[in-house]
DNA sequence: ACCATCAGGTTGACGCCGTCAACCTGATGG
DNA sequence: CCATCAGGTTGACGGCGTCAACCTGATGGT
């Protein structure tokens, strides 16, 4: 189906790759979309209920593509790594989708955003526990998991902030990941 | 001097205190600062430049907020640890600042603001370099300073965004913090 | 077969916003 | 003494999110 919705939803996310959630105009997804300004108030109750929807969707698609990143790896810490590395990458070239995703939502719930954050979180936090289930990691899964998460989270937001480059020879942030990582492997 | 000047950014950092950056209005903003609307645009360009100041002025006060709790340590590496948890602190109590600070400024230079996340990066640079000189870290103090500071902004831009207290009983962003310079002190 | 209902689309209008142009005014300095 | 100018003002413009009112075709119960 190629639902009225769906092609709201998709001209949302076109906006939000050029200039970010703030270059997202109603009338401008109405016009791609092929309907008026109004019409996304039959789907969605405002702006941020659709840039809402349109987070989940990238969400979705972001722990997919996490998945079959780790799937084709020789171990389980490898496949950790390939996930956190993955997540890495698309903050680096999505960083409009990275800025939506990881924005600020407090004003109101929106379930299905975070319905798709704990699917998300949910597949990192599995690699984890499977990497020290096979003896390779040593720790706490979760504490991990979170504690790797949290560098690639944050080498990937100072990357795209520009702040990691100042002065050349500066470590990428997928450097800094594989040191923690090496940290982690040499760790009891 | 109490200047127009410093009325106008004093106002906007107001409203950002409230609401983020979004909720600054150059109407507001005025009324504030007991002026009219336009009259920012005699000592700014436009809204993204006021914006601007007031972030250089919150890294400024940051910066100095950390060098004066690092001050009061035993050790260098304690020194470096109390910067980044005061960093991670700052973060998390005034989300909307952070949220200035470090999002999106692409658009243009804003060289001011340049010059003060220089500043405050080389002083978080300076207290790595002494633990390292002190013999309590090693490595490459650029690479240990820059490793830190990801995993200080990932885990409070992750605890702040709330996708690190689903479960409770995890881990803070502080404990992140010290879990990693735990591994950097036990190693070689 | 009929019609009430309703999902999903439309336009018009409102108030708020950033920004600019035009104008005013008091201080400054040659 | 007056030209200049920094720094303030209001008016106006177009674009924005949002809502109210309206329209229309399908749908399902009687």
């Amino acid at each position: 189906m190629d639902s009225t919705r769906d092609r709201i939803v998709r001209a949302a996310a076109e906006l939000v790759d050029h200039g970010g959630p703030a270059a997202v105009t109603l009338r401008e997804v109405g016009t791609r979309a092929g309907v008026s300004r109004a019409a996304p108030y039959k789907h969605f109750t405002g702006k941020r209920d659709l840039l809402a929807a349109v987070a989940a969707t990238e969400l979705d698609r972001l722990a997919g593509t996490i998945r079959a990143a780790a799937a084709g790896t020789r171990s389980r810490v490898e496949a950790f790594e390939t996930a956190t590395l993955t997540y890495v990458r698309w903050a680096q070239e999505h960083p409009e989708r990275f800025e939506l995703v990881f924005g600020r939502w407090d004003d109101e719930a929106h379930p299905e955003l975070d319905a798709a954050a704990e699917r998300a979180t949910t597949a990192l936090l599995g690699l984890a526990h499977d990497a020290v289930a096979a003896g390779e990691l040593h720790g706490s899964p979760d504490r991990i998991a979170v504690l790797v998460w949290s560098l690639g989270h944050g080498a990937a937001a100072l990357d795209v902030a520009g702040h990691l480059h100042k002065k050349p020879g500066g470590p990428s942030a997928a450097d800094l990941v594989r040191d923690l990582l090496g940290l982690l492997r040499e760790h009891p």
